[in-house]
DNA sequence: ATAGATGCAAACGATTTGCAGTCTG
DNA sequence: CAGACTGCAAATCGTTTGCATCTAT
């Protein structure tokens, strides 16, 4: 558990980084790549501790997690906004839309069978206007 | 590829037993499980076979896939009837749920955002009332 | 005989874990 | 000093692939 709040500097600095290298991706990242790019920057870390890092951010909610379709685990510095997306089966282009309606429908479900604490996820894929026009 | 319509008796018997064994399950099946239903059932198949069957299977689109929390890949019987998954994050219950709400919003954020062919797949996660009360 | 289908075992790739060495308070 | 943190290497686990065999035509 991650659950006291003694964090050693090391830690610290190593979620600065990984934190800073989230930031500065639109898009979602394995802990491998994050791995990579911390390397690259010189941050002297292993593997190992990166998908240590990884988990505990996750399981914090610091950072939002979902998978990519081989499975791996990917990661994205967690936006303030609740919203989902719709991407371009083609060239992947990812759009952030935000669902009043959704959110309304899933609690009226929720309701509806007697569910408490629920959560959705809503991903949305389809082709994107230059894709299609490219056809 | 299975581009070709020829199919072997015995390649035609898996999949019409794979597809019942997911016709007799209302939620996600893996490769592994429909593996252990299918020699529970006697029938003899090998997980080989039945990972290369799943993958053609989705690819024809005969079944529907995704990915567990935990990465691994998972395939329903695409029914019939368009909808959604209500699941207990205790116990695993799966509610059905439809969603004409849904279906429009989906319509009109795709429309909205010029895309075409636009897919969308909802999971909710909750606790059902059971699990609930027994807190 | 020939092309595809099958399954065992080995290979893979992402992630996790055992454990010994290191750092922090 | 005690406990938390780190990272290497080995272990997992689901899935894929190599290859020899079997089947149906």
């Amino acid at each position: 558990m991650t659950t006291d709040g003694a964090r050693s500097r090391r830690q610290i600095r190593h979620r600065a980084e990984i934190g800073a290298v989230l930031r500065d991706s639109s898009e979602f990242l394995g802990a491998q790549r994050i791995h990579a790019e911390l390397r690259r920057r010189d941050v002297p870390i292993g593997l190992t501790t990166v998908y240590r890092a990884m988990q505990a951010l996750a399981e914090e909610g610091a950072v939002d997690a979902t998978r990519t379709a081989t499975g791996e685990q990917v990661y994205r510095y967690c936006s303030p906004r609740h919203h989902h997306h719709l991407m371009c089966r083609d060239c992947a282009r990812v759009v952030e839309v935000e669902g009043p309606a959704i959110e309304q429908w899933t609690t009226a479900i929720a309701r509806q069978h007697g569910f408490a604490q629920v959560n959705h996820s809503v991903e949305l894929l389809g082709t994107c206007p230059d894709c299609a026009a490219a056809r």
